[in-house]
This record gives C-alpha cells, sequence and structure tokens, in this order.
DNA sequence: GCCAACGTTGGC
DNA sequence: GCCAACGTTGGC
C-alpha cells in the first residue's frame, strides 16, 4: 500500500450498487432435486468442493443474484426453475460435521475452506429448458454448461444467456 | 515443481 | 455402463 490512512477506503462497493449477476448451480436430482427445493422454499447450497466454485460462492456471489437451478446426472437433464441468492457466502458447516457426507476435517472452522450461500426459491419453469434445448439455441452457444469438458457445478451465466433461457422457459415475465 | 496415478464428474 | 475431461495427490 502506498500510503497509510487512519481509515481505509472500501475496498468493495456495497451490493445494492452493483449489477445483478447470474448463475447456474448443477444439482443431480437423487441428492436434491429442484422438486425438494421447491417444497423447502429456502437452502444453503452446501457441499461444492471445488475451488474454483468455492470462489465464486466465497466472492462474487451476492443477494438478489439470479440461480438457474439445473439436474444434472437426470433425464431429463434441464433447467428446472429459478431461484434468488438471499445471503452471500459464509462457511459451509457440513464441512465441520464429521456425521455429514461433506465432512472435511482438513476445514479449520477459524480459517474455513469451503462456502455456501442461501438460495430462495422464485419458481418452476413452466417449460423446464432441457440441455437438448439449450443446445438447438444459437444465442447459447456459448454457456459453460455446454462447453466440452466443462464440469463447474457454480457457474457464471451472462445477462443474455439469462434472459434467453426464461424466455424459452416461460418466465420471462417474472425477472 | 513435475507429472503419473488416481478419483470424480457428468454427458453420452 | 462407458469413458473423456478434469482436479487432486503424492513420490521424486
Amino acid at each position: 500500500m502506498a500510503t497509510r490512512k487512519r481509515a481505509a477506503a472500501p475496498t468493495t462497493r456495497p451490493a445494492s450498487s452493483r449489477p445483478r449477476r447470474y448463475w447456474l448451480f448443477k444439482s443431480e436430482p437423487e441428492s436434491y432435486s429442484f422438486a425438494r427445493f421447491e417444497q423447502e422454499r429456502r437452502t444453503f447450497w452446501s457441499g461444492v468442493r471445488n475451488y474454483q466454485a468455492r470462489n465464486l460462492l466465497r466472492d462474487e456471489i451476492q443477494p438478489d443474484d439470479g440461480v438457474l437451478f439445473y439436474h444434472s446426472n437426470a433425464e431429463p437433464m434441464a433447467i428446472q426453475g429459478i431461484a434468488r441468492v438471499v445471503r452471500a457466502g459464509y462457511p459451509d458447516p457440513t464441512a465441520f460435521d464429521p456425521a455429514s457426507d461433506y465432512h472435511d476435517p482438513d476445514s479449520d472452522p477459524a480459517d474455513p475452506t469451503w462456502f455456501v450461500v442461501d438460495i430462495e426459491c422464485e419458481g418452476a419453469m413452466p417449460n423446464p429448458v432441457t440441455r437438448e434445448r439449450c443446445k438447438a439455441e444459437p444465442a447459447l452457444a456459448g454457456m459453460m454448461l455446454l462447453q466440452r469438458g466443462s464440469r463447474l457445478s457454480v457457474q457464471p451465466v451472462t445477462a443474455a444467456e439469462w434472459q434467453t433461457i426464461l424466455r424459452l422457459g416461460g418466465q420471462h415475465e417474472r425477472w
């Protein structure tokens, strides 16, 4: 730092002034389905054990951001609905729970390795947007989800992709 | 720091 | 069930 001041300037802008961003969260329905999420209405997105995804959960994903809920390893593979981020990243409690499938004994509660965000259900797609449908849509050709070898379970979605998917899903009035 | 072995993800 | 792609681990 070039100079020292008694009070440092804020290093981040308030979340409210930041444009809304969009994300896609993958879940295998056998593990956690959109139907269950719809019933529960709110959940914390636990169990992510990949550093790239962790960085997004910890640093980038903010309240009011939009989330596409995608079923992977499923029939059909599809974006089933949308959610809204309601709490920014905080340490993943399952990492500290020896009884959890996601337990990570190397994660120190004083310096946590893994993070979650809270999301709230905004509703199912009237027409779930299948992976096949996405692949057929030229506007979605650049989607991370569709890139060869892409397997990030929490990934960014552009505003244009978001709008396209909501339109295809019949949800475009909502946001 | 390299890289081979291994484990996982997830579409097909 | 197969296997390509990717991430992690650990010996050196």
